[in-house]
DNA sequence: CAGTGGTCTAGACCACACT
DNA sequence: GTGTGGTCTAGACCACTGC
């Protein structure tokens, strides 16, 4: 029958639900946080283990409320959280599905550069470039990022993209060697879409939020002849870092991107 | 009695309440928007009108539920969305706060320059220098990015601040005539706190969100000698424009942020 | 048509702040 | 204690999707 887990209060003994029993059992619990918030992590839990796939539905409000014994309304609180987070998309009439970087919409989500005319969507797909892609020992610097310790195998990726025929960024990636077993260069020239879409299908590594540091730098003489850019010219330099679930750090990504024809946007609330 | 406004069809003639009522008059509106956002827009109009003042309490949600005549899970709904939009503050116990730049909290929230050691609470503050201060004519870039006509008058602030004595951000306002009729250079001086306070409490004009557009300059030689760098260093430009309520521009500023201690700092989701 | 998410209500009780 | 926001429930009905 039910061999779901359900919120530890909610799990003993009263199966009734009249006015404020559960919130009863609350003050109960030492470390308090809302019922909402549990169901929220039982979902998380559900969606990092990958009980439900990118682009699947999970099961329906009515569903996960009988299954956690709890009203509809403190599951809709939870997926509302967990949609305002991008884990999740609602879709009246239909359900509400796990979020994929694979979605047209979703497709360059954590790339803010744009071009000084006109929107990203009417530019085309960048050009992609694998430059190389190598296996290696992280450094201190990146395994720092990375969670990792200093030696532990990482895989590291060099590309550009161009658009309209013009190289506009050039990206060095480090990823944790472990997760991203079989990943080679091939694997990556070979497919076309979004890189993080790969990561999901291939990998079971879905990147759910990120932090950029951004600065203004001058390339150096390489840089600068991928970029077809003289060395005194400045670039943005982005460094992003990568988490999946549970705040795990899975991408070091530092970009370095021309702002002469391109700019990074960001909106402030 | 009740001489404040009320959505159009919750004030038709059916004071009752039961299930469904308010609801069922939904589908006869053309137009449809869901009951809490047409409560969310009433809110908006009374912060917009200066009805509550930035730091002021907004009446309880008991209160505005009877004002408008819905239920209290209704305004709920409607302040939630004014809280995620940072147009307002709730405090459990205290009461709804209308939002303000003056709290230590909202200090620095559209500056997203951070030293590289240590968080930006622990630098100290700002020490600004007011350069320049002046009225002029709008020209036609600036009359487009704060909705004027060319040749409408603007006022023009050129201010530096430095950290621990190091220059760090030069930036040029431009600001609509009108709205800031009083301000000097003087008064900017004068004012220690967040500029953005000094308009709320001197102009009554809110900035409630900014666009940034990022890019990689060199400096030109005033620039540089203003920052004390080299014309070679290259600096982060950050062109903001900030919007009161409604979505009207307010304000249009440049500014040079040096990177070589700071970095700009941008979380996605 | 049934099923899904979305809105609305009413009422209870909890956590917190002030008095 | 009183009043505020915060949580939870139950039940109704609306809007949308697809069978």
């Amino acid at each position: 029958m039910a061999t779901h887990p359900v919120p530890a209060y909610a799990s003993s003994a009263n199966p009734t639900f009249g006015s404020g029993d559960a919130m009863g059992m609350q003050s109960l619990t030492p470390a308090f946080s809302p019922l909402y918030q549990q169901i929220k992590g039982l979902i998380l839990q559900s969606l990092q283990s990958g009980e439900w796939k990118p682009g699947e539905t999970i099961p329906s409000e009515m569903d996960l409320a009988a299954r956690f014994r709890v009203s509809q309304g403190t599951v809709r609180k939870a997926i509302d959280e967990l949609s305002a987070e991008n884990l999740v998309v609602r879709r009246q009439g239909k359900g509400t599905f796990v979020a994929t970087h694979a979605e047209q919409q979703m497709q360059y989500r954590f790339l803010k550069l744009q071009p000084d005319n006109g929107d990203a969507q009417n530019e085309g797909p960048a050009e992609r470039t694998i430059i190389d892609c190598k296996r290696l020992r992280a450094s201190a610097e990146v395994a720092r990022a990375l969670g990792l310790r200093s030696g532990d195998p990482v895989l590291q990726v060099r590309r550009v993209l161009a658009f309209a025929g013009v190289p506009t960024i050039l990206e060095d990636l480090w990823l944790p060697g472990t997760p991203f077993k079989g990943l080679t260069a091939e694997r990556l020239s070979d497919y076309h879409g979004p890189m993080y879409a790969l990561f999901e299908t291939e990998f079971g590594v879905r990147m759910v939020r990120a932090d950029e540091t951004i600065r203004a730098v001058n390339p150096d003489a390489e840089q600068a002849r991928l970029l077809g850019v003289g060395i005194a010219v400045p670039l943005l330099s982005v460094e992003r870092v990568a988490y999946t679930y549970n705040d795990t750090p899975m991408e070091l990504r530092r970009g370095l991107y021309r702002t002469d024809t391109h700019h990074y946007r960001n909106a402030l609330s």
